[in-house]
DNA sequence: ATGCATGAGTA
DNA sequence: ACTCATGCATA
C-alpha cells in the first residue's frame, strides 16, 4: 500500500516509478490522525491523499510528514510527464492504516475524498494543519496547505507547475495558533486567502507602514532606526519588549498568535520564533526596530478592538526539503567556540579541516559559524554555556575574563574586527554611549544589557565569563 | 526558548 | 561565500 515516507535528503530526485494504486483507490487515500484541520467549510476530517507516482502524492499521516514530503515533490517540468517523486525515509514512523475514520464527530462531515465536490473546496480554501510531535502532542506550529486539484475520474487533472515563484507552491504553512485561547482568529481564512489566489507575500507591499520598513538595504545607513518620526535605541527597544510581552499575555495570546496576526494586519506572517525573539531581543538591533512599529500597532489594535480576528498565512515552500537538524555533541560545540574566539570568521579551508577535525560536514561547520556570527549581533547577546556545568567548564576556562580579554582580544580581535561590522557599530550608536575611540569592544556591550534587563535565573557563570570575554570593555 | 537551517540579497 | 531575516524542529 502506501509505503509513502520522507526523507531525510535534500535535492532527492530518486524517480520512484511505481505505477500501482489508483490515486483514488481506497489505499491511497490516507487520515491524518489527530490532525486539526480547519477547512473553509469548518472542520474538515483530516484526510489527504496519496497519489503514488505517477501520481502526485499529497499528504501523509503526519503533518511532520505532510511537510517533508510537500517539499519532495520533485516536479518534472517535461510536458508530456508530469510527475513527482517521494523519496523515503527510515526514520519517518509508517503510516497510520488507510481506514482510518476521517472527522471525529464533525456533523458536516465531508464527503469521502472520491467526492470531487469536498476536494475542490479544500483545494480552494486550503487546510489548517497542526504539526504533532512524535508522540503525538501538538507542537507550536503548523500548516495550511492548499491542496491541489485531485484526479479525478484515474486521470491527473492540470498540476499547477511550479514557478520560480515560491508562492505559488501548493503548500502554505503557518505558525497554528492555539486557539482555544483566542478563538477570535479562526475564521477569516477564507477571506485571506481567496484575496491572494496565488499566495501570500510575506510583506505586502502595498501596505504603507509595512513598505516603509521594508529592509532597504539599499539606503539605509542608519546609526539608529528611525522609524516615522520616532529614534529608536536599544532603551526603547529593550522598555517596548517588556511591555509587549506583558500586554500581550494580558491580552491572552501566544506568541504564536501574534505572528498569525501580524499577517492580517499587514500580510506577513511572523513565527512564534521571531516574536520570542523579539521580546527577548535576540533579534538584530535593526531587525528589532523594523518589528516594533508592526508588533506596536498590533497591540494597539488588539487592545481596542476587542474581537479582531485574525487569519493565518504563509508560504514556507521551496521545492526543497529541510535538512535534518543536525545535533552537534556539547564537546564538538566548545571546540567550536574556542575556535570561533580565535577566529569567528574562519577561511573555507580553516572551516574543511575543522569540519574534518571535528568529524563534522563542512556545511555544518560553515553554518554553525554563520549562525555564531549572527548571535553576536543580537541586541541581547547569547547566553553561552549550557544548563550543566559540566561540559561547559573547558568553555568558560578558556574563555575566562582575564584571558580572553588580554590575551585574544587583542591581538586576534583587532585588525579583522571580525566580531564588530556595520550592522553592530550601527546597532549600538544609537545606544549613546561616549565612547568612540574603540568601537569593536563597546559595541559588544549589549552583553551587559542583557544581564541587567534580563537577569535570567539561568546565568550562570560560564554565561557571564563567556560574555565578559567577548565583550570586554577597557 | 533556541539550535541548526534556508534563501534572498550582496559584494 | 557571507550577511541577514526568519523559521522548523526540538530541547
Amino acid at each position: 500500500m502506501a509505503t509513502i515516507t520522507s526523507t531525510n535528503q535534500y535535492s532527492l530526485h530518486h524517480h520512484h516509478h511505481h505505477h500501482h494504486l489508483h490515486p483514488l483507490s481506497p489505499q491511497s487515500v490516507l487520515t491524518i490522525q489527530n490532525a486539526a484541520i480547519v477547512a473553509q467549510t469548518g472542520v474538515s476530517p483530516a484526510t489527504v491523499y496519496d497519489t503514488t507516482p505517477p501520481y502526485h502524492f499529497y499528504g501523509s499521516s503526519t503533518s511532520k510528514e505532510l511537510y517533508s514530503t510537500s517539499n519532495e515533490i520533485k516536479w518534472n517540468h517535461h510536458p508530456h510527464h508530469q510527475q513527482s517523486y517521494l523519496i523515503q525515509d527510515s526514520n519517518s514512523p509508517p503510516l497510520p492504516s488507510t481506514n482510518k475514520t476521517p472527522t471525529p464527530g464533525a456533523s458536516n462531515t465531508p464527503s469521502p475524498p472520491q467526492s470531487p465536490t469536498w476536494q475542490y473546496q479544500q483545494q480552494q480554501s486550503g487546510v489548517i494543519m497542526q504539526n504533532k510531535n512524535k508522540d503525538g502532542t501538538p507542537t507550536q506550529n503548523g500548516y495550511i496547505r492548499n491542496l491541489p486539484p485531485q484526479p479525478q475520474n484515474g486521470f491527473l487533472p492540470p498540476w499547477p507547475l511550479p514557478t520560480n515563484n515560491s508562492f505559488n507552491h501548493p503548500y502554505f504553512h503557518v505558525a497554528m495558533a492555539h486557539h482555544h485561547q483566542h478563538p477570535s482568529h479562526i475564521h477569516q481564512l477564507q477571506q485571506q486567502q481567496q484575496s491572494h489566489p496565488g499566495g501570500q507575500q510575506y510583506i505586502n507591499p502595498n501596505d504603507s507602514l509595512v513598505s516603509g520598513i521594508m529592509s532597504g538595504s539599499g539606503g539605509s545607513r542608519d546609526d539608529e532606526c528611525q522609524s516615522e518620526e520616532e529614534l529608536i535605541d536599544n532603551n526603547d527597544l529593550d522598555r517596548f519588549a517588556k511591555q509587549f510581552k506583558q500586554r500581550r499575555i494580558k491580552l491572552g495570546y501566544t506568541q504564536a498568535d501574534v505572528g498569525l496576526a501580524l499577517g492580517n494586519l499587514y500580510g506577513n506572517v511572523f513565527s512564534q520564533t521571531t516574536i520570542c525573539r523579539f521580546e527577548a531581543l535576540q533579534l538584530s538591533f535593526k531587525n528589532m526596530c523594523k518589528l516594533k512599529p508592526l508588533l506596536q500597532k498590533w497591540l494597539e489594535d488588539s487592545e481596542s478592538q476587542t474581537g479582531t480576528s485574525n487569519s493565518m498565512e504563509k508560504i514556507a515552500a521551496s521545492g526543497r526539503k529541510r535538512k535534518k537538524r543536525t545535533s552537534i555533541e556539547v564537546s564538538i560545540k566548545q571546540a567550536l567556540e574556542i575556535n570561533f574566539s580565535r577566529n569567528p570568521k574562519p577561511a573555507a579551508q580553516d572551516i574543511v579541516s575543522l569540519a574534518d577535525q571535528l568529524g563534522l560536514e563542512k556545511e555544518v561547520v560553515r553554518v554553525w559559524f554563520c549562525n555564531r556570527r549572527q548571535k553576536e549581533k543580537r541586541v541581547t547577546p547569547p547566553i553561552g554555556g549550557q544548563k550543566n556545568g559540566n561540559d561547559e567548564q573547558t568553555t568558560t576556562d578558556m574563555f575566562g575574563f582575564q584571558e580572553g580579554r588580554t590575551v585574544n582580544g587583542r591581538s586576534e580581535e583587532t585588525e579583522t574586527s571580525p566580531l564588530l561590522d556595520h550592522m553592530s557599530m550601527n546597532n549600538f550608536h544609537a545606544r549613546a554611549h561616549h565612547h568612540s575611540q574603540q568601537p569593536h569592544i563597546l559595541h559588544h556591550h549589549p552583553q551587559q544589557f542583557k544581564q541587567r534587563l534580563s537577569p535570567s535565573p539561568n546565568v550562570n557563570d560560564s554565561t557571564t565569563l563567556y560574555g565578559g570575554r567577548l565583550f570586554l570593555v577597557d
